[in-house]
DNA sequence: TCTAGTGTATTAGTTATATAGTACACTATG
DNA sequence: CATAGTGTACTATATAACTAATACACTAGA
């Protein structure tokens, strides 16, 4: 019960991107139901509106559907779950070029640094 | 005259980030003297305020020296501006592999696809 | 038809960011 | 010593983001 958070991103966008971390890792699969709005933000330890917030969010782009009164269901659209996973990967790595490029570095410098942590890790 | 700032960051934070990025590039030297808060702020499109906010944060990381009546200036202390290139790397680096593995990829496949992007631009 | 479980809407409060205006303090220079 | 140029401090305001609390609406099943 409870959940870390950082300090410099809203607590409802790291629940959506944890949630669909979940479906990307086939943690949560398609057509399996999401725990309930208040369940859900009991067990993470977080207001039932920030959580209300976060399924909204899960259902405009289009990776859950929501029946009233019944629960959020991830999508039986497999394609769009793919969708999702690019664009998502496509931005990360533009925000993170953009990053680098204003504080002067270069891509190339950042992807051997990449390169040597990976090493370790695994 | 004017700056164009991202909607998804503090503007005094992207501020900081480009004069660092200024430092790294040599663009801005050591011991060179920054424009005064008040110019800096006009040419840029922000209230002095947020300006001042942006060289007291450089400040507090050590690369630049404020002389009261004077200015600001890059700090002449080399090692300090090399030792922070590292820092904000490493951070920057770190950072970016939380939100990798929150959205559930893996390190090396994002390395493969800023490879991939790499070759597109140069 | 009642009730428990679900999503939804509305309102309010807190905090961070940015801006604005004004006053003060230090330094160099004529 | 007067003045212009610099950084600094303080108070106030506006706005947006985020979180919180509460009330409402729909669905399924006993």
């Amino acid at each position: 019960m409870g959940m870390e958070f950082l300090p410099d991103k809203p607590i409802y966008q790291q629940l959506v991107e944890h949630i669909i971390g979940d479906i990307i890792r086939d943690t949560l699969v398609t057509g399996e139901k999401l725990p309930s709005v208040r369940d859900y933000a009991i067990s993470v330890g977080v207001n039932a509106n920030t959580m209300q917030r976060v399924y909204k969010e899960l259902e405009n782009l289009g990776i859950t559907e929501t029946r009233r009164g019944q629960g959020s269901f991830v999508t039986e659209n497999q394609m769009r779950i793919q969708e999702l996973r690019e664009e998502m990967k496509e931005q990360l790595v533009q925000s993170f070029i953009q990053n680098v490029e204003a504080l002067g570095f270069t891509t190339n410098e950042m992807v051997h640094y990449l390169q040597r942590r990976g090493e370790q890790d695994d």
